[in-house]
DNA sequence: CATGCAAATGTAATAGTATTACACTGGATG
DNA sequence: CATCCAGTGTAATACTATTACATTTGCATG
């Protein structure tokens, strides 16, 4: 919880709940859990959700739209990830390897193309769940 | 258009008119563009883009909830495919690599992770739109 | 201390995306 | 003919996200 300092009330209440759930929440499933908080409007889950992801404290799984807090909080500097999605028990992995930026930096660069957010989602089953 | 021959008509109906976009287009745009043909409800277009993707020709942009005809129709074989999307302009390139496969792969086997279906999805700006 | 600005918040309304449920058709198969 | 199954039609609903506008808070600065 390294930046937790500077967060806000609706954004260490969106962090903690999403560091408590220790998987992905979509954005509704955020806002009924902080009703008893006082959160009343998808806003102020998703204004929270902006602030947390530009500080690399939360990352969004685009394939099934759902938030996860990141693994290593803190790591903003980090660049690609990807992430293996389990569609049977919901885990999440984080794939923080640089190995798998290189040949997409290769293709971007030669083909001119500036960058600005990767998505890489691997959905399958996991370990635990494909038996 | 290798299989387009095996589509039914709704099917067909939707992929000419992804192909004919050039680009990515929502599912209620598609219907939209198909009200004329007599659709009425999404549920036809999301039928249809079912099955076309089972066939592998058309992809879907988990990041922009769109849906792209494939670069290169009736490759359901190809493996991973990674897709360039400028913000600015919706083109969408294809990076069909095996050498982003790779490093996934090895990550899948040592984690026993059973991979069904992967996204990669690069965001940014396209040459042309990037200056 | 007062002022003013920027960021954060509260609320309502609406827009955009996707699925469930149920009914029906038509062709293939036994 | 009976049955099955893929495809279709339609309506209703659920889920996800944004726009617009009003208000408040924190804080730097005069």
């Amino acid at each position: 919880m390294k930046q937790a300092a500077n967060l806000t009330k609706n954004q260490s209440l969106v962090y903690s709940t999403l560091s408590d759930a220790g998987g992905p929440l979509s954005a509704y499933s955020i806002l009924d859990v902080l009703r008893d908080e006082g959160f009343r409007a998808p806003l102020q889950v998703y204004r929270a959700l902006e602030k947390l992801q530009e500080q690399g404290l939360v990352h969004r799984l685009e394939s099934i739209n759902a938030f996860v807090a990141c693994a290593d909080p803190g790591c903003s500097g980090h660049g690609t990830i990807a992430f293996a999605i389990c569609d049977t028990c919901g885990q999440v992995d984080e794939i923080s390897r640089t190995a798998i930026e290189k040949p997409l930096r290769a293709w971007t660069t030669s083909n001119e193309f500036e960058a600005e957010k990767t998505a890489i989602e691997i959905r399958g089953k996991c370990r635990e769940c494909k038996d």
